[in-house]
DNA sequence: TGTACATCAGTGAACGCGCGTTCACTGATGTAC
DNA sequence: TGTACATCAGTGAACGCGCGTTCACTGATGTAC
């Protein structure tokens, strides 16, 4: 494999690659307070100036990491969309199930991409990240009207659509304060009897149930 | 005033309270990245040693600005409910306009409050605080189905009942989910044209009252 | 009313830690000829 | 095909910084008698 490190090897081959696997690594492992540039070089097992050569700053690979964890997310959205086949409550449903899901696997994936202060500020790739994972987002809503699917070309002018942009705002707010909330232990308590996932099933289902309605009527 | 600090004097004589105003003052000028206690001493006019008397820990600090917040936000909830005269409806707007207004003014203190990490974790007066403001949130929601005023003894009970769960979990996830999405710059966006307090009026606005029309119905 | 003493809050110097940054260097790769 | 050279990724030592922690100390306060 040319180009990847060995253990004669001076040059790494793909050393940037390895640093934002290691810091999802950390991240995962202590969150972002242990993510800095030189645990990254450790855990990529090299020197701790080498990452200057990849990264300015800690916040240039933070904000990777999180376009990374969007675009990840994106992608499982994406799916519950290829997947067709449910009625648009069904689909709102599984895409809350998606997000929330998401939440709790990379919790602190998740808190790093609404993290704004974390990243670098005039990195735009972090927003145009996010903004894919909104218009996949709006694109269950669409469904949800029976309209026509939200291509990222007709975005721009739906989101005008007061009414649209109402009920994508809802939704989003809706299923990602749920997330937030759940995350932070907020629910702990009413999980107590029945054991955290299955209120996690039970509310999402209801949650995503009601929401469709609501957006149906609103 | 006795126990006050003056030029000559050696004690102090309230330093816990200067340091909570101190970290009160730092969160909102540099957020909590640069609330260390070290900071906290030289703010409040004192060693850095000098803390170690009062917390043991910078989280211990934390976790009590957070209950100051936590119960801020519960006082403004409060004077809603005690204000009276609207109609359920026009009742939730204003709740989701104090929540959200209390995010806007004081970001770095919403984002402290749900940062579990944060905080020491054997502490339960943050989520006891926590449970105040959820209160105060679902004495709203029993307005909004013509029920009688939640109060802390009846709330556990009626937290039982899933219906009505469920219809608290909802509106403070929708509630929670806008402040931050907005707060994270989600919604920049959306109010380009309008401007952002234009933007958070109108879909404070409509939110509540379609979520209002939710609960009432669900 | 005065004195002795315990208690405790705040001081300031010292220490070790991990961090980011700098810099002269070294080793590998690719390219010009 | 071989040689010379430029480029660039990674090294390792050094530096300064702010942090938390420790500790012998000092000054103020309150209490016992």
């Amino acid at each position: 494999m040319p180009g990847l490190k060995t253990k004669t090897s001076y040059h790494h081959g793909d050393l940037k690659e390895a640093l934002l696997s290691a810091a999802e690594d950390i991240l995962t492992e202590k969150g972002v307070q242990g993510l800095t540039l030189r645990a990254c070089a450790r855990r990529a097992g090299v020197s701790h100036a080498a990452p200057k050569h990849h990264f300015a700053d800690v916040s240039e690979l933070l904000s990777e990491v999180s376009v990374r964890s969007f675009d990840r997310l994106t992608v499982a959205l994406e799916a519950v969309r290829e997947e067709g086949g449910a009625d648009p409550a069904e689909r709102l449903v599984r895409v809350a199930h998606v997000y929330v899901g998401f939440a709790r696997q990379f919790p602190d994936h998740f808190r790093l991409m609404f993290r704004r202060d974390a990243m670098s500020p005039d990195n735009e790739t972090v927003q145009q990240a996010a903004g894919r994972t909104f218009a996949e987002m709006a694109n269950s809503i669409a469904a949800q009207r029976s309209e026509p699917e939200v291509t990222p070309e007709t975005l721009e002018e739906r989101i005008g659509e007061r009414d649209f942009q109402n009920d994508i705002l809802m939704a989003w707010s809706q299923i990602h304060g749920y997330a937030q909330l759940l995350l932070e232990g907020q629910f702990d308590g009413f999980a107590e009897t029945e054991g955290l996932d299955a209120f996690v099933e039970r509310t999402i289902a209801e949650t995503g149930t009601r929401l469709s309605h609501l957006l149906r009527t609103g």
